[in-house]
RNA sequence: UGGCCGAUGGUGUAAUGGUAACACAGGGGCCUUUGGAGCCCUUAUUCAUGGUUCGAAUCCAUGUCGGCCAGCCA
């Protein structure tokens, strides 16, 4: 009975934040429990929001709460539609199957109540489930709380917490001091209410340029904390807004939208990154002035996402697409959801991986081995096994006839009995990986060398007699006979040689372009000692090849993923335009020990 | 030279005053028609110094090191 509870439990293992909702639970703090994931819609969601996803919707899940998505759109001069669109695209696929069900939405349009009479509360509560009516939702947007967060900017100024200042943006940021000076009062700062509700009223009716007035909280410039000292509340900004157009010229700053926000949702625990600590005063004194009648919710803070060989930040991946470095935001290379998901990542494998580091307060940089572990783990599962060849080198079987064929079973998933098995066929001429061959081998090199044995995997044993070459030397072909003999069921079927290699037949297999990524950078740490991230950018990002892949891969199914025998995951670019020639992308490779092996050579 | 927050093997985390453990990475072995997967073994850890306590990774003090904060960004 309470086998669902304790597999949840078991798949996800508490951290800090998890004990404090649990406790708050247990004291009646909170009868339901609601989060909530609020990225500004200025750019694509990278993983290290996947973390702050799978918290967020996975806490809401254990608890059997909701998780709001909304739009933290405060600031019309950086944000646009088409972020807005990508970030409720990449939440719905990583959550997709998971936590589908406590995912916050709201009807259409929907908003809080108007303001009205004094004491209005402000609620707009999420609808969720996952019936053919989800058409009609969409996330939350800050910017649907304009005229309350309005209301309550008026409530400020009318209980003296809140004034206008005139103060030039330099004059202001003189004034406000050092971390080590304390700040200087403005001027302004003890107007009256009447004089500010006036001069309020005035920068919202659009009578001043940008700059010239904002609102402030009154609190303290000699505060150590310099988020105490008089922060900014409104700005002007004659600028259109993706979802309010034009209808606004002033608009709120983060912190005053964003506590605000939270409580007009509803949420309990407003969970955030580890940079907006500081903040968390001042998030608690603006919902402290005002008569709130609910519950308050209150902010909680982790350490982001930090992943070896590659930068995790807006800026720096939003330069990689505007300079061209990458091909868009949902580049495979990109460490975003997007990226991920185009290269063949499973949401599973980026929720797995999300739940296996942990949730701290500990800044540190995370292993991307254990990404890529987790990739693997979950294709190695699930992925059908396929014979392909990246660069050919052909193989004439010399004791075969022109029009021999011989079938050979293959599995399909040795992981997996369930996924059964196919044909594969084995024709007088074959192509072999060219890493496969090698003259003159180093000491344990187990694959085809002169007048040496191999395994044709799911075929049979080849000897090689002779190496043919071209004109400048290079190896072109080889001649080898088959002991077909030692086929599966055959009489030497036990022969044991010492390595087995993938192959494809050379007259029935299809040719494909197959895109190789390997890491974006070619440090750990791009950054580090300050140097310039696009400066370790790896030349061999991409490869593309010509493959040859085995025949019933000549039209596969769009989402299929694949491993390539001895060489990767792989699958079709989502991307390929419909009528063009399949395009392959790697997920990600094998581990290779035979590389570790050489590399310590 | 201000404030806030941190510090446990190489990396990320657990242990919530009572035997320091897990995963990844590394090393060795077994197995293998994937040098994959799997299985077994293994190396390696409490920032420092004091204090409280029968007992400290855990509590306290001081120090050291690291992160964050001076956008009309979020």
């Amino acid at each position: 009975m309470s086998e669902p509870a304790a597999t949840a439990a078991a798949a996800e293992p508490a951290d800090f934040i998890r004990d404090i909702v649990s406790a708050d639970l247990a004291a009646g703090r909170h009868s339901r429990i609601h989060t909530r994931f609020p990225p500004e819609p200025n750019g694509y969601l990278h993983i290290g929001h996947a973390k702050s996803i799978c918290l967020n919707f996975g806490i809401a899940r254990q608890f059997g709460g909701v998780c709001n998505l909304r739009m933290d759109d405060t600031n019309p001069t950086k944000e646009d539609i088409e972020y807005v669109d990508s970030i409720q695209a990449d939440v719905r696929w990583l959550i997709g199957g998971w936590a589908d069900e406590t995912l916050g939405l709201k009807p259409v349009g929907a908003r809080p109540p108007m303001p009205g009479a004094p004491g209005t509360d402000f609620h707009l509560p999420a609808v969720t489930g996952t019936g053919p009516e989800i058409t009609g939702r969409e996330p939350f947007f800050a910017s649907d709380y304009f005229d309350q967060l309005h209301d309550y900017a008026i409530q400020l100024i009318q209980k003296g917490s809140a004034y206008v200042c005139d103060l030039s943006p330099e004059d202001t940021e003189r004034l406000r001091g050092s971390p080590d000076r304390p700040g200087t009062d403005s001027p302004f700062r003890n107007r009256s209410v009447a004089e500010n509700l006036d001069w309020f009223a005035r920068m919202r009716a659009g009578e001043f340029p940008d700059g010239a007035r904002t609102l402030r909280a009154k609190i303290d410039m000699g505060s150590p904390n310099i988020w105490l000292r008089d922060p900014l509340l409104y700005r002007i900004r004659h600028a259109e807004h993706h979802h309010t157009g034009s209808r606004w010229c002033i608009y709120p700053l983060y912190d005053f939208a964003h506590c605000l926000s939270d409580y007009i949702e509803g949420i309990t625990h407003s969970i955030c990154t580890l940079e907006f600590e500081v903040h968390r005063p001042l998030y608690d004194w603006i919902l402290g002035q005002l008569n709130l009648p609910r519950a308050l919710p209150h902010q909680f803070e982790f350490a982001r996402l930090n992943l070896g060989y590659t930068v995790m930040s807006k800026r720096k991946l939003h330069q990689l697409v505007t300079e061209g470095r990458v091909t868009g935001w949902d580049d495979p290379r990109m460490p975003t959801i997007s990226g991920l998901r185009r290269r063949g990542v499973p949401a599973s494998a980026v929720r797995h991986f999300a739940t296996r580091i942990g949730v701290t307060k500990f800044s540190g940089q995370t292993d991307v081995a254990v990404l890529e572990h987790s990739i693997r783990d979950e294709l190695n599962r699930t992925a059908q096994r396929r014979l392909a060849v990246l660069r050919p080198l052909k193989i004439i079987l010399t004791n075969l006839g022109p029009d021999d064929r011989i079938e050979c079973e293959a599995v399909n998933n040795p992981e997996d009995p369930s996924a059964g098995s196919r044909r594969v066929v084995l024709t007088r001429e074959v192509f072999i990986e060219q890493d496969d061959f090698m003259e003159g081998p180093p000491p344990k090199y187990f694959r085809l060398r002169p007048d040496g044995d191999v395994r044709l995997k799911y075929a049979c044993i080849i000897h090689c007699d002779a190496v043919i070459r071209d004109a400048a030397g290079k190896v072109t072909e080889l001649h080898c006979t088959a002991d077909l003999e030692s086929r599966s069921g055959g009489a030497n079927a036990a022969r044991k040689v010492k390595g087995t290699i993938h192959w494809v037949s050379a007259t029935e297999s299809v040719p494909a372009e197959v895109r190789l990524y390997d890491r974006l950078f070619t440090e750990q740490e791009p950054e580090k000692d300050g140097r310039d991230f696009k400066s370790v950018l790896n030349p061999r990002s991409l490869e593309t090849v010509t493959a040859r892949l085995e025949a019933s891969l000549a039209a596969p199914a769009l989402g299929e993923r694949f491993q390539f025998e001895r060489l990767g995951y792989f699958w079709p670019d989502p991307k390929t335009p419909s009528g063009s020639p399949t395009v392959f992308l790697r997920t990600l490779p094998l581990k290779d020990t035979w590389a570790k092996e050489t590399a310590k050579i």
